[in-house]
RNA sequence: GUGGUUGUAGUUCAGCUGGUUAGAACGCCUGAUUGUGGUUCAGGAGGUCGUGGGUUCAAAUCCCAUCUUCCACCCCA
């Protein structure tokens, strides 16, 4: 026990089993993806650190991992910033890589990297692993897997819609229940401007952004205790605590906005986003959300965020419009929006909903047991046979005790055993077993290949 | 990053305020069944008590450190 080989925290591996189901998921995922026009890419695991840092807050540099440089990496290194203990700047002098901390940033800096080839408006999906230095829990890991879908070159509000439709599909085809919330940076931006506290949007945000967590009045300490006067707050209460319909409350905003600019071109965007929603058949709860902020600095239009109706666990799905994000790698006025799939939390919902299929993907459908060496040889034969077939098939490779082979078999819940023993070669009738009833009957292989791909 | 929590056989756990050979269930292996699994019966193997240090005549048990697990905060998929 105490010297087993361990794996970093956070981190997770995954048996035949669990592969089974997180293909499923992300099978599930990539066919509606393609579905909707959308071709997929990978980047590098790595990406250098100036195209990571300063991209996700100052929260967001610390949890990435870097890596450290090779070779005599010592060498650039001042030893006053070790004596002043700054962690930071030694960092950036010993390494300059980083694993890549979602799918979004890796894909501005593609987009920019090969924009002469790319054909605009770019559809784009995106399935890999995704690396936080952050402390491990519940539907939290240090490296997980993110499955992105991105519109870039496109300012038209289909693809919002679009991308709630692929939202819809995807977890009507798991069979989650999930409620779609949406919410507009530019309201975010308006609430800011109307109570005159424009500079202090990003406290706002965050603030407001707990109200389902801590509630109402916690919120308002918040505002206070950063520097929001009550005034401002009062004017706030009315659009936090907003209820209701989706419509009703777009025509609250709207009126409230009658003086802010940037308020009504959020309220508009959402208006018309919902009005191509509800010609179309979603399944899925759309639910306004004055409150979604998921303080991602980067998004300019469209919020969205995706729960799990019956399951605790944070948002399965997330994203929303950037005006910008190109701009960084120094290619501006490229529009995108996009979503991305936490895979490990939908595996997880699932799990816990237990809403995995039942059938063990990928086993074999029939095993040949091993009788010994000569008869393993036309074992083998009959094997290849089936196989040509199509059948999903192995033999035992060791002549071991057939009871033995017998229990393998049923561990692996494989569902026929074939005997390929000395009376079976000897008449051309291979006995086959049905696992699953405990009947056997002696066949010709033709009849035994026709009658498993039937079954 | 801050605060708390967990770690004993392959697995899930028991082990009272430190006391002598650390237990159970399930699983595993062998046999009853040398060509038949899932049930039953009989027997068996398996643990430097996460790791390192300390206190003590004596530590799974107390103390410190470290790693790991889970939880809250922060943030997020």
């Amino acid at each position: 026990m105490a010297q087993k080989p361990s794996i970093p925290k956070g981190t997770r591996d995954f048996s035949p089993t669990e592969m089974a189901r997180r293909n499923y998921i992300f099978d599930t995922i990539k066919k509606v993806f393609r579905k909707y026009g959308y071709l997929p890419i990978e980047t590098p695991a790595m990406e250098n650190l100036s195209t990571l840092m300063g991209k996700y807050g100052e929260e967001g540099d610390s949890l990435l991992f870097k890596v450290l440089n090779s070779g005599d990496f010592l060498k650039k290194m001042d030893v006053s910033d070790l004596e002043e203990n700054k962690a930071a700047k030694t960092a950036t002098k010993i390494s300059d890589k980083g694993l890549r901390y979602d799918l979004t940033v890796p894909f501005a800096r593609y987009v920019v990297q090969h924009r002469n080839d790319i054909r605009f408006p770019f559809k784009r999906y995106q399935v890999q692993a995704v690396w936080r230095a952050d402390r491990p829990q519940k539907g939290r890991y240090r490296e997980f897997y993110q499955c992105d879908i991105d519109v870039v070159g496109s300012d038209s509000l289909l693809n919002e819609t679009e991308l709630i439709r692929v939202i819809d599909e995807i977890f009507q085809t798991l069979s989650i229940n999930i409620t779609i919330k949406l919410n507009n940076r530019k309201i975010l931006s308006g609430i800011a401007e109307k109570i005159n506290a424009p500079e202090k949007l990003t406290d706002i945000t965050v603030a407001i952004d707990k109200l389902d967590k801590i509630g109402i009045e916690k919120v308002y300490e918040e505002l206070k205790s950063k520097g929001i006067d009550d005034d401002a707050i009062s004017q706030l209460k009315p659009i936090i605590g907003l209820s209701g319909t989706n419509s009703g409350k777009l025509k609250i905003l709207a009126t409230l906005f009658n003086d802010v600019e940037e308020g009504r071109k959020g309220v508009e965007e959402l208006n018309t986003v919902l009005n191509q929603l509800e010609m179309l058949d979603i399944k899925a709860n759309i639910q306004l959300d004055q409150s979604l902020a998921r303080g991602l600095n980067y998004y300019t239009g469209a919020i969205i965020e995706v729960k799990a109706d019956d399951v605790n666990i944070g948002s399965i799905c997330g994203g929303g419009r950037y005006d910008n994000l190109t701009g960084i790698f120094g290619l501006p006025g490229i529009s995108g929006v996009g979503v991305s799939f936490g895979a490990d939390r939908i595996y997880d919902t699932l799990q816990e909903l237990d809403l995995f299929p039942k059938q063990t993907a990928g086993s074999s459908r029939v095993m040949i047991t091993n009788f010994g060496e000569t008869e393993s040889l036309h074992a083998l034969k009959v094997l290849e046979e089936m196989q040509n077939e199509g059948i999903y098939a192995e033999l035992y490779p060791d002549s071991a005790k057939i009871q033995k082979q017998m229990k393998y078999a049923d561990q692996k819940a494989i569902p026929f055993v074939l005997h390929v023993g000395e009376q079976e070669i000897k008449s051309g009738d291979y006995t086959l077993k049905n696992m699953l009833t405990g009947t056997q009957h002696n066949f010709k292989l033709s009849q035994i290949i026709s009658f498993i791909k039937e079954n």
